[in-house]
RNA sequence: GGAGGGAUACCCAAGAGGCUAAAGGGGGCAGACUGUAAAUCUGUUAGCGACGCUUUCGAAGGUUCGAAUCCUUCUCCCUCCA
């Protein structure tokens, strides 16, 4: 099966402006592709991982990718996808965000002499002359177009701050850019990028007389139209210092009955006979089906070692075995008070939960365990000798937690 | 620049001098049921030395025995006119 054909059986292409054209120079490892990554945080998270993806399938099949990190785009903001105004990021903290994401991607693209490049438009964008570039590209952008697309659309209402609108002219000078510079002919992206995509194309199509091609990935999203990789704290990381390997692999293990096979499809490198037999999947078998992706999501990310650690902390924890993987809090002799810690202390010390009140409230509607007996009081404490050999916290159903004494 | 409208907890949204740590919904967390899923039902959702105390309704002042609610100034947002 040829790479176009596959990517669109695993259900990764949105939107293409020329399918024909795109599919050949694609298949035959023609294509010199980008993907923009702006330095919005201090690590990937999962939306970038699936970008990673699909230019590592496509390095594969021999073409050639392109990341631009958006050093230059940053210090504008991507309006699409957001109902209001994001705060303006210093220059040092853009820098050092793409740093950070440098340091991530070359853990899955091959940057090899000719392999891939990877580029910043910080280097080109704030060099430009606001009149010169004006006169370059103005007259190529229809305000009347630039306001009917979809990512405008939605702001419209909210309002929208004439720094954000510049985005897509910034975006579309990138693409223009690239395309003169680095022979980049097609960029892919979020679906949510398709408008900002759309007028790279035009730009270069007015300026050079030249085609370019926009591909969209699917958005990766839930059974209830939800983004995923996210969760009520925020968003899962690639950086093991803010999701652990631990919490990236459950946060796929919970992941609904109704979007596994999707997830499977889309984010690993499974064949697709495979995956193909797994449709069939129900009930517990399925329930086999969220482990696979765990762990090969994990071992993507975080590699074959700690995958397995996961995946046996996982099994431990959840047959009632113990296990020493688990997260574990260190309590000094000082958080002791004759000798024992009170329970509340003892979960926020490990921090299960944020507040006194908090734990409280978990004890007492029967939430807290202590080596798997629950905690029937807000008084009740744990001596320096159960600590010394460690105790295991557990709350609710899912969380474990180890707290020792040293 | 002018005229109106608005800002309430994680989000949406009621409240218009004491009965309000603030209705309702969403989300989160926990319990029951389960397959570490979904759906459903129940509880809970500011903090703390906890039948009490402290902080919280955009910010700062003021009136009052008492303010999210009234007054003054300021900041931000939206709509209409230019």
């Amino acid at each position: 099966m040829k790479i176009y054909d596959e990517l669109v059986a695993r259900g990764l292409i949105a939107q293409v402006t020329d399918e024909e054209e795109i599919k050949q120079l694609i298949n035959n490892g023609r294509a010199t592709f980008y993907i923009g990554f702006d330095p919005t945080a201090d690590s990937l998270h999962v939306g970038h991982f699936m970008a990673l993806c699909l230019m590592k399938r496509l390095q594969m099949a021999g073409n050639k990718p392109v990341v631009l990190i958006g050093g230059g785009t940053a210090y504008v903001g991507d309006p699409s996808g957001r109902s209001d105004l994001r705060s303006m990021m210093t220059p040092e903290i853009i820098e050092h965000n793409s740093n950070c994401f440098k340091k991530q991607m070359e853990k899955f693209i091959d940057f090899g002499e000719g392999k891939a490049i990877m580029v910043n438009n910080a280097d080109w964008l704030l060099k430009l002359n606001y009149v010169e570039l004006l006169r370059e590209v103005g007259t190529c952008f229809s305000v009347n177009n630039m306001l009917r697309a979809e990512c405008y659309k939605q702001r419209m209402e909210k309002g929208l701050s004439f720094l954000e609108f510049n985005y897509m002219i910034m975006q579309s000078y990138d693409f223009y850019h690239l395309f003169q510079h680095y022979g980049c002919n097609m960029q892919f992206g979020g679906d949510d990028q398709w408008s900002n995509m759309l007028f790279g194309t035009e730009l270069i199509r007015r300026k050079l007389g030249k085609d370019s091609y926009a591909m969209t990935i699917t958005l990766l999203l839930n059974s209830e139209g939800n983004k995923m990789g996210k969760t009520a704290k925020g968003a899962v990381w690639l950086d093991p210092a803010k999701t652990t390997p631990y919490e990236f692999y459950q946060y796929w293990r919970n992941i609904d009955d109704a979007d596994v096979l999707k997830c499977i499809r889309m984010l690993t490198f499974i064949p697709l006979e495979q995956i193909d037999a797994m449709d069939q999947w129900e009930g517990s078998q399925l329930n086999q089906a969220k482990e696979i992706l765990a762990y090969e999501l994990t071992k993507m990310i975080h590699g074959e070692d700690e995958a397995g650690k996961a995946k046996d902390t996982a099994h431990a924890l959840f047959t009632g075995g113990t296990d020493t993987n688990m997260p574990a809090t260190e309590i000094t002799a000082g958080q002791l008070t004759d000798g024992v810690i009170g329970m509340v202390d003892l979960m926020v010390a490990s921090g299960l939960t944020p507040s006194k009140s908090e734990a409280r409230r978990l004890i007492q509607q029967g939430g807290v365990f202590i080596d798997d007996v629950k905690v029937d009081s807000i008084d009740t404490y744990i001596t320096a000798e159960q600590l010394k050999t460690g105790v295991k916290v557990r709350k609710g159903k899912k969380t474990y937690h180890k707290a020792f004494l040293m």
